[in-house]
DNA sequence: TTAACTGGACGCACCGTTGCGTATTATCGG
DNA sequence: CCGATAATACGCAACGGTGCGTCCAGTTAA
């Protein structure tokens, strides 16, 4: 018996290898089909993995998803919010990056993808949150505004970001033509 | 030849019982089963039609519920945005009909299946906006508070409304537990 | 020895299409 | 005015195709 705690199971260990080779053919099958014309046989197929090795450690094509979420392999570099005090023409300058980000070729699917595995899944609608850096990245330079007083100190930080966002999505599922000044009414309908 | 103009067709005429059957059973599987879960079989079989009869007047699921959406069909009795005077009550008045409104047994999964309903198609997400009243309830009473100096006059009057629904929308999405205070946080954030 | 792997097959549900028979309706010929 | 014809919508039934989720047999690795 092995000299470290545990209970030492016997047979072969999980292959890393083939546990990576999904999440990535998951990644690169989401960005080239998007969420809905995923499927389990296709992953498989991508990955040169047999589909019971999925059905083995995923539960669902929403699990798996929302793995390779964890992990990072959906969604490309994301902005990063800007710091130089002005908290609206950061804010502006960040919506900006995400509205150019979505409206590269090949990125068109990429919020609908991403918003229709949270609606079907509660774990990525959790996880999305984080994986977006949002709560994070943002929250932390509302909350820098704030400290400096360009922002009222009982503001619902969470909230905030929440409409922000929200406003971006409900944004991108109309579809509508890219305004260029979509990012600067945006921020300006929160920050008046 | 009929004196009214435009060409008469020859043959049956399209049975009006059948179209309404179709959308009426949308409406009721879409209620119990949400919007992933509805099959043009199933809708089908719930309306007493043949399959043949829904693939020769719509092209595809979601233009069946982009319809039953444009009939009323699939959408309870929607809250109105009441006008007291004060913007601000307003607003969170509204918005906690709203909370109230998915928190009610049933409605569960409501919002998520009209977001899933409007990623998949175009027609959908634009209709939806129709369909909620929310460019015409909301934005009337948005510009009202304006009119009355109670918000800036060059407020973003679309973008607000889009912040307010996206960050409702967000919330669903998420699932998170229901706070009593959440309605006013939500509003807060916008109203500073 | 035991467990994870591959590969293949299964039944099921739903897709979108097609053919067939029937009912309804406008047009045309007598 | 009336019957034949043509065009159309309907229901029923079946088709091949795809993906699901499960199962089994055989192989490989700790």
């Amino acid at each position: 018996m092995p000299a470290s705690a545990g209970v030492r199971r016997r047979g072969a260990v999980r292959s890393e290898e083939a546990r990576l080779a999904v999440l990535e053919a998951t990644g690169r099958l989401f960005a080239t089909q998007g969420y809905d014309h995923l499927t389990i046989e296709g992953i498989a197929a991508e990955a040169g993995v047999s589909k019971q090795t999925i059905y083995r450690w995923w539960s669902s094509k929403s699990a798996v998803v929302a793995d390779a979420l964890i992990e990072d392999l959906l969604l490309p570099d994301r902005p990063v919010v800007p710091d130089t005090g002005d908290i609206r023409a950061d804010l502006i300058a960040w919506m900006q990056d995400l509205l150019d980000l979505v409206a590269q070729p090949g990125n068109d699917g990429l919020v609908r993808s991403l918003v229709a595995a949270a609606c079907e899944s509660t774990d990525i609608g959790i996880r999305l949150n984080d994986a977006l850096g949002i709560t994070a990245t943002v929250s932390a330079r509302i909350e820098a505004a704030v400290a400096a007083g360009q922002l009222p100190a009982d503001l619902p930080v969470i909230e905030f970001v929440r409409a922000l966002v929200g406003g971006f999505v409900l944004h991108s599922l109309e579809r509508s033509e890219p305004a260029p000044e979509a990012a600067e009414r945006l921020v300006r309908a929160l920050l008046h």
